[in-house]
DNA sequence: AATTTGCGAAAACAAACGGTTGCATATATA
DNA sequence: TATATATGCAACCGTTTGTTTTCGCAAATT
């Protein structure tokens, strides 16, 4: 079973659920009650965000609370890093053509 | 069918394409080489990087370049961009407690 | 003109995914 | 103790995914 930080992201109700709890922990109950289906497959999709350490569980009673590891996000910054750069230079590039034409027109 | 950037890179061999890519353009045949599947395989995640607007082709002859649209991965970052934030701030409050911890020292 | 090469598209298939239903367990409450 | 609440887990189901195989087409080569 794959199961990583890009797959877990891929689905976009985990991405609303990450959302969810960077601002504040929720439980499984409260963490459906913002979306239209069951709360067993919300529960499904925080057993896959919790198996690749985006969530943390807190139990308190019989509540359980998810918050978000929003550490292990910079994992996805990480692999972004390497297209950064690139996007950055081809910016420049484009300052330049845009400069260029600025210069001709005078 | 879903067909968002998230989905496309949650694919390891997507992933392993892009960043192929990012440094040269490439045929089917000249990325598949690179990889232990077939080229129809690569063909397949080709299709989905172009339809999610990731990749352009680029006819020349028989042949077709794909090129990375590297602006594209900025729609990543964007997403990221919220939880930046929060986790910069993070580091701000253990530099906190790292500098108190060093004044307590004194 | 015939053949080779580079490529995409369709069909087929096992595996994975996302969802629902039903049930088991642990904690709170009456 | 009996009941209600909060949760996880297993079984099942339809759909999607990633791959291979086969085919067809267009451009290059002979």
């Amino acid at each position: 079973m794959r199961r990583d930080i890009f797959q877990a992201i891929a689905d976009p109700t985990r991405r609303a659920i990450i959302a969810l709890l960077a601002m504040q922990a929720m439980t499984p109950n409260g963490i459906a009650e913002h979306f239209d289906t069951t709360r067993q497959a919300i529960s499904k999709h925080l057993r896959i965000l919790t198996e690749c350490e985006l969530l943390k569980q807190e139990h308190q009673g019989r509540e359980i609370f998810y918050h978000l590891e929003i550490q292990k996000m910079k994992e996805i910054d990480k692999w972004l890093e390497q297209f950064r750069k690139l996007w950055e230079t081809r910016f420049d590039q484009l300052d330049d053509v845009l400069s260029n034409l600025q210069k001709n027109k005078k």
